[in-house]
DNA sequence: CAAGATTGAAACCTCAATCTTC
DNA sequence: GAAGATTGAGGTTTCAATCTTG
Protein backbone atom coordinates (compact mmCIF):
# COMPACT_ATOMS: atom_id res chain seq x y z
CA UNK A 1 0.00 0.00 0.00
CA UNK A 2 2.24 2.45 1.19
CA UNK A 3 5.49 2.58 -0.81
CA UNK A 4 7.48 5.49 1.19
CA UNK A 5 9.64 3.90 3.80
CA UNK A 6 8.15 4.23 7.42
CA UNK A 7 9.66 7.04 9.40
CA UNK A 8 9.78 4.84 11.54
CA UNK A 9 11.99 2.58 10.75
CA UNK A 10 14.20 4.88 9.45
CA UNK A 11 14.78 6.31 12.93
CA UNK A 12 15.28 2.84 14.17
CA UNK A 13 17.73 2.10 11.71
CA UNK A 14 19.21 5.93 12.87
CA UNK A 15 19.34 5.11 16.43
CA UNK A 16 21.13 1.94 15.87
CA UNK A 17 23.38 3.70 14.10
CA UNK A 18 24.42 6.28 16.19
CA UNK A 19 24.25 3.69 19.47
CA UNK A 20 26.73 1.46 17.76
CA UNK A 21 29.11 4.61 16.97
CA UNK A 22 28.70 5.75 20.73
CA UNK A 23 29.53 2.36 22.10
CA UNK A 24 32.42 2.10 20.43
CA UNK A 25 33.38 5.51 20.55
CA UNK A 26 32.82 5.27 24.59
CA UNK A 27 35.41 2.38 24.45
CA UNK A 28 38.62 4.78 24.02
CA UNK A 29 37.14 7.38 26.40
CA UNK A 30 35.54 9.51 23.55
CA UNK A 31 31.85 9.92 22.38
CA UNK A 32 30.95 11.25 18.70
CA UNK A 33 30.34 14.31 19.23
CA UNK A 34 34.04 14.62 20.88
CA UNK A 35 35.49 12.54 17.77
CA UNK A 36 33.95 14.76 15.36
CA UNK A 37 35.42 17.87 16.65
CA UNK A 38 38.85 15.65 17.04
CA UNK A 39 38.93 15.02 13.31
CA UNK A 40 37.90 18.23 12.21
CA UNK A 41 40.92 20.19 13.81
CA UNK A 42 43.26 17.02 12.54
CA UNK A 43 42.27 17.87 8.87
CA UNK A 44 42.48 21.47 9.54
CA UNK A 45 46.24 20.95 10.84
CA UNK A 46 46.76 24.44 12.21
CA UNK A 47 44.64 26.23 14.96
CA UNK A 48 40.93 27.13 13.74
CA UNK A 49 39.02 29.80 15.59
CA UNK A 50 35.57 27.98 17.27
CA UNK A 51 33.16 29.67 14.93
CA UNK A 52 35.02 27.40 12.15
CA UNK A 53 34.82 24.61 13.79
CA UNK A 54 31.11 25.21 14.10
CA UNK A 55 30.38 25.72 10.66
CA UNK A 56 32.32 22.36 9.73
CA UNK A 57 30.80 20.87 12.36
CA UNK A 58 27.03 22.11 11.30
CA UNK A 59 26.10 22.97 14.79
CA UNK A 60 25.44 26.55 16.67
CA UNK A 61 28.44 28.08 18.09
CA UNK A 62 27.63 27.84 21.76
CA UNK A 63 27.31 23.87 20.95
CA UNK A 64 30.39 24.48 20.38
CA UNK A 65 32.00 27.08 23.76
CA UNK A 66 30.18 23.62 25.73
CA UNK A 67 32.04 20.95 23.46
CA UNK A 68 35.33 22.63 23.29
CA UNK A 69 34.95 23.16 27.47
CA UNK A 70 34.79 19.13 27.54
CA UNK A 71 37.70 18.69 25.39
CA UNK A 72 39.87 21.15 27.15
CA UNK A 73 38.58 19.51 30.45
CA UNK A 74 39.54 15.73 29.25
CA UNK A 75 43.29 17.48 27.58
CA UNK A 76 42.60 16.93 24.04
CA UNK A 77 42.01 19.93 22.82
CA UNK A 78 43.54 23.92 24.22
CA UNK A 79 42.30 27.63 23.39
CA UNK A 80 44.74 29.93 22.43
CA UNK A 81 44.05 33.70 21.79
CA UNK A 82 44.54 34.87 18.07
CA UNK A 83 47.18 37.42 17.87
CA UNK A 84 45.12 38.97 14.56
CA UNK A 85 42.27 39.47 16.08
CA UNK A 86 41.71 39.58 19.66
CA UNK A 87 38.08 38.57 19.70
CA UNK A 88 39.02 35.25 17.75
CA UNK A 89 39.75 31.57 20.32
CA UNK A 90 41.80 29.08 18.25
CA UNK A 91 41.24 25.79 19.19
CA UNK A 92 43.77 23.36 18.65
CA UNK A 93 45.26 19.48 19.37
CA UNK A 94 46.93 18.58 21.91
CA UNK A 95 49.61 15.47 21.95
CA UNK A 96 46.78 13.21 23.71
CA UNK A 97 43.99 15.01 21.50
CA UNK A 98 46.04 13.65 18.15
CA UNK A 99 46.34 10.28 19.92
CA UNK A 100 42.13 10.07 20.51
CA UNK A 101 41.50 11.32 17.25
CA UNK A 102 43.76 7.96 15.55
CA UNK A 103 42.20 6.31 18.32
CA UNK A 104 39.17 7.06 17.20
CA UNK A 105 39.28 6.65 13.53
CA UNK A 106 39.61 2.81 14.96
CA UNK A 107 36.30 3.38 16.74
CA UNK A 108 34.57 4.96 13.68
CA UNK A 109 35.89 1.94 11.25
CA UNK A 110 34.70 -0.73 13.90
CA UNK A 111 31.02 0.90 14.24
CA UNK A 112 30.77 1.04 10.38
CA UNK A 113 31.51 -2.93 10.45
CA UNK A 114 28.66 -3.17 13.39
CA UNK A 115 26.44 -1.52 11.20
CA UNK A 116 26.89 -2.78 8.14
CA UNK A 117 28.40 -6.19 8.35
CA UNK A 118 24.55 -7.71 7.74
CA UNK A 119 24.43 -5.74 4.06
CA UNK A 120 26.53 -7.03 1.18
CA UNK A 121 28.83 -4.86 -0.44
CA UNK A 122 26.24 -4.39 -3.12
CA UNK A 123 23.88 -3.36 -0.70
CA UNK A 124 25.96 -1.26 0.85
CA UNK A 125 26.63 0.76 -2.29
CA UNK A 126 22.71 0.91 -2.65
CA UNK A 127 22.11 2.65 0.99
CA UNK A 128 25.17 4.95 0.23
CA UNK A 129 23.59 6.13 -2.93
CA UNK A 130 19.76 6.12 -1.17
CA UNK A 131 20.89 8.15 1.79
CA UNK A 132 22.79 10.51 -0.06
CA UNK A 133 19.79 11.46 -2.09
CA UNK A 134 17.76 11.93 2.08
CA UNK A 135 20.57 13.96 3.00
CA UNK A 136 20.59 16.93 -0.03
CA UNK A 137 17.62 18.22 1.08
CA UNK A 138 16.53 21.93 1.15
CA UNK B 1 42.26 6.92 1.77
CA UNK B 2 38.30 6.97 2.14
CA UNK B 3 38.31 5.69 6.36
CA UNK B 4 34.37 5.72 6.71
CA UNK B 5 32.36 7.64 4.25
CA UNK B 6 29.18 5.55 4.52
CA UNK B 7 28.57 6.46 8.43
CA UNK B 8 29.27 10.38 7.78
CA UNK B 9 26.99 9.60 4.92
CA UNK B 10 23.96 7.93 6.87
CA UNK B 11 24.70 10.34 10.14
CA UNK B 12 23.74 12.99 7.60
CA UNK B 13 21.07 11.40 6.37
CA UNK B 14 19.67 10.72 9.94
CA UNK B 15 19.96 14.53 10.97
CA UNK B 16 18.07 15.49 8.17
CA UNK B 17 14.97 13.18 9.20
CA UNK B 18 15.15 14.41 12.67
CA UNK B 19 15.52 18.16 11.44
CA UNK B 20 12.58 17.57 9.49
CA UNK B 21 10.78 15.94 12.30
CA UNK B 22 11.26 18.52 15.07
CA UNK B 23 10.43 21.32 12.19
CA UNK B 24 7.09 20.18 11.34
CA UNK B 25 6.39 19.03 15.27
CA UNK B 26 6.94 22.83 16.23
CA UNK B 27 4.81 24.44 13.93
CA UNK B 28 2.17 22.30 15.58
CA UNK B 29 3.66 22.78 19.10
CA UNK B 30 5.15 19.65 19.78
CA UNK B 31 8.18 18.13 19.92
CA UNK B 32 9.33 14.23 18.44
CA UNK B 33 9.87 12.52 21.54
CA UNK B 34 6.57 14.12 22.71
CA UNK B 35 4.77 13.39 19.84
CA UNK B 36 6.22 9.78 20.55
CA UNK B 37 4.41 9.31 23.69
CA UNK B 38 1.01 10.83 22.47
CA UNK B 39 1.18 8.46 19.79
CA UNK B 40 1.98 5.37 22.49
CA UNK B 41 -0.59 6.34 24.90
CA UNK B 42 -3.41 6.87 22.50
CA UNK B 43 -2.65 3.27 20.80
CA UNK B 44 -2.92 1.72 24.47
CA UNK B 45 -6.21 3.25 24.15
CA UNK B 46 -6.22 3.43 28.44
CA UNK B 47 -3.90 4.85 30.94
CA UNK B 48 -0.87 3.09 31.09
CA UNK B 49 2.32 2.60 34.08
CA UNK B 50 5.29 4.77 33.25
CA UNK B 51 7.08 1.89 33.67
CA UNK B 52 5.26 0.45 29.98
CA UNK B 53 5.55 4.17 28.25
CA UNK B 54 8.86 3.71 28.13
CA UNK B 55 9.38 -0.11 27.48
CA UNK B 56 7.13 1.08 24.38
CA UNK B 57 9.57 3.96 23.51
CA UNK B 58 12.66 2.12 24.03
CA UNK B 59 14.29 3.91 26.72
CA UNK B 60 14.97 4.69 30.03
CA UNK B 61 12.61 5.03 32.99
CA UNK B 62 14.24 8.38 34.08
CA UNK B 63 13.64 9.51 30.45
CA UNK B 64 10.35 8.93 30.68
CA UNK B 65 9.84 10.67 34.04
CA UNK B 66 10.75 14.04 33.20
CA UNK B 67 8.90 13.60 29.19
CA UNK B 68 5.84 13.51 31.08
CA UNK B 69 6.72 16.48 33.47
CA UNK B 70 6.84 18.25 30.43
CA UNK B 71 4.11 16.71 28.63
CA UNK B 72 1.75 17.67 31.64
CA UNK B 73 3.08 21.19 32.05
CA UNK B 74 1.80 21.60 28.51
CA UNK B 75 -1.80 20.28 29.53
CA UNK B 76 -1.65 16.92 27.54
CA UNK B 77 -1.28 14.31 29.30
CA UNK B 78 -2.10 13.62 33.49
CA UNK B 79 -0.34 11.50 35.51
CA UNK B 80 -3.06 9.03 37.84
CA UNK B 81 -2.50 6.93 40.66
CA UNK B 82 -3.42 3.32 39.39
CA UNK B 83 -5.72 1.60 41.88
CA UNK B 84 -4.01 -1.91 41.68
CA UNK B 85 -0.77 -0.85 42.90
CA UNK B 86 0.18 1.91 44.58
CA UNK B 87 4.11 2.09 43.23
CA UNK B 88 2.75 2.81 39.72
CA UNK B 89 1.41 6.19 38.10
CA UNK B 90 -0.45 5.88 35.51
CA UNK B 91 -0.44 8.15 32.17
CA UNK B 92 -3.44 8.90 30.49
CA UNK B 93 -4.08 12.02 27.66
CA UNK B 94 -6.22 14.87 28.30
CA UNK B 95 -8.31 16.23 25.60
CA UNK B 96 -6.26 18.50 24.70
CA UNK B 97 -3.67 15.58 24.24
CA UNK B 98 -5.83 13.48 21.74
CA UNK B 99 -6.36 16.94 19.55
CA UNK B 100 -2.46 17.48 19.83
CA UNK B 101 -1.72 13.96 19.07
CA UNK B 102 -3.86 14.33 15.49
CA UNK B 103 -1.98 16.99 14.47
CA UNK B 104 1.11 15.36 15.37
CA UNK B 105 0.37 12.65 12.90
CA UNK B 106 -0.50 15.50 10.43
CA UNK B 107 2.38 16.90 10.72
CA UNK B 108 4.64 13.97 10.71
CA UNK B 109 2.97 12.71 7.28
CA UNK B 110 4.39 16.20 6.52
CA UNK B 111 7.90 15.45 7.43
CA UNK B 112 7.66 12.04 5.57
CA UNK B 113 6.96 13.92 2.52
CA UNK B 114 10.03 16.73 3.37
CA UNK B 115 12.23 13.58 3.48
CA UNK B 116 10.97 10.89 0.95
CA UNK B 117 9.72 13.49 -1.65
CA UNK B 118 13.01 13.40 -3.45
CA UNK B 119 12.80 9.48 -4.26
CA UNK B 120 11.05 7.56 -6.84
CA UNK B 121 8.98 4.98 -6.04
CA UNK B 122 11.37 2.23 -6.54
CA UNK B 123 14.16 4.27 -4.85
CA UNK B 124 11.58 4.46 -1.67
CA UNK B 125 11.17 0.45 -2.00
CA UNK B 126 14.84 0.13 -1.63
CA UNK B 127 15.52 1.88 1.55
CA UNK B 128 12.89 0.56 3.23
CA UNK B 129 14.43 -2.14 2.75
CA UNK B 130 18.09 -1.67 3.03
CA UNK B 131 17.40 0.15 6.49
CA UNK B 132 15.55 -2.55 7.61
CA UNK B 133 18.49 -4.65 7.28
CA UNK B 134 19.96 -1.75 9.83
CA UNK B 135 17.88 -1.85 12.48
CA UNK B 136 17.47 -5.37 12.65
CA UNK B 137 20.24 -6.58 14.65
CA UNK B 138 21.45 -8.30 17.23
C1' DC C 1 14.87 -8.20 48.30
C1' DA C 2 12.11 -6.83 43.27
C1' DA C 3 9.69 -3.43 40.99
C1' DG C 4 7.89 1.35 39.91
C1' DA C 5 9.14 5.76 39.88
C1' DT C 6 11.80 9.81 40.93
C1' DT C 7 15.98 12.71 41.74
C1' DG C 8 20.62 14.50 40.77
C1' DA C 9 24.29 14.82 37.75
C1' DA C 10 26.08 14.88 33.27
C1' DA C 11 26.49 14.93 27.92
C1' DC C 12 24.64 17.02 23.91
C1' DC C 13 22.04 20.34 21.45
C1' DT C 14 19.32 24.80 20.52
C1' DC C 15 17.90 29.70 21.11
C1' DA C 16 18.13 34.49 22.95
C1' DA C 17 20.84 37.74 25.22
C1' DT C 18 25.28 39.60 26.35
C1' DC C 19 30.20 41.01 26.24
C1' DT C 20 34.29 42.20 23.87
C1' DT C 21 36.47 43.54 19.88
C1' DC C 22 36.49 44.92 15.04
C1' DG D 1 26.73 48.35 14.03
C1' DA D 2 28.62 43.53 12.99
C1' DA D 3 31.55 39.53 14.17
C1' DG D 4 33.50 36.04 17.61
C1' DA D 5 32.55 33.91 21.58
C1' DT D 6 30.29 33.03 25.89
C1' DT D 7 26.40 32.69 29.27
C1' DG D 8 21.78 31.34 30.79
C1' DA D 9 17.88 28.73 30.10
C1' DG D 10 15.50 24.81 28.33
C1' DG D 11 14.76 20.14 25.83
C1' DT D 12 16.24 15.23 25.28
C1' DT D 13 18.73 11.52 26.72
C1' DT D 14 21.57 8.47 29.89
C1' DC D 15 23.39 6.58 34.40
C1' DA D 16 23.65 5.85 39.44
C1' DA D 17 21.44 6.39 43.66
C1' DT D 18 17.26 6.71 46.30
C1' DC D 19 12.46 6.24 47.98
C1' DT D 20 8.24 3.80 48.33
C1' DT D 21 5.61 -0.14 47.85
C1' DG D 22 5.05 -5.03 46.82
Amino acid sequence: MNDVPSLDAVLRAAHAVEAAIEERMQAVGLSGAKFMALKVLAEAGDPIPLGQLAERLQCVKSNITQLVDRLEADGLVERQSDPRDRRARLATLTKAGTAAMRAGRTAMAAAEHDVFGGLTGAEARQLRALVGKVGARE
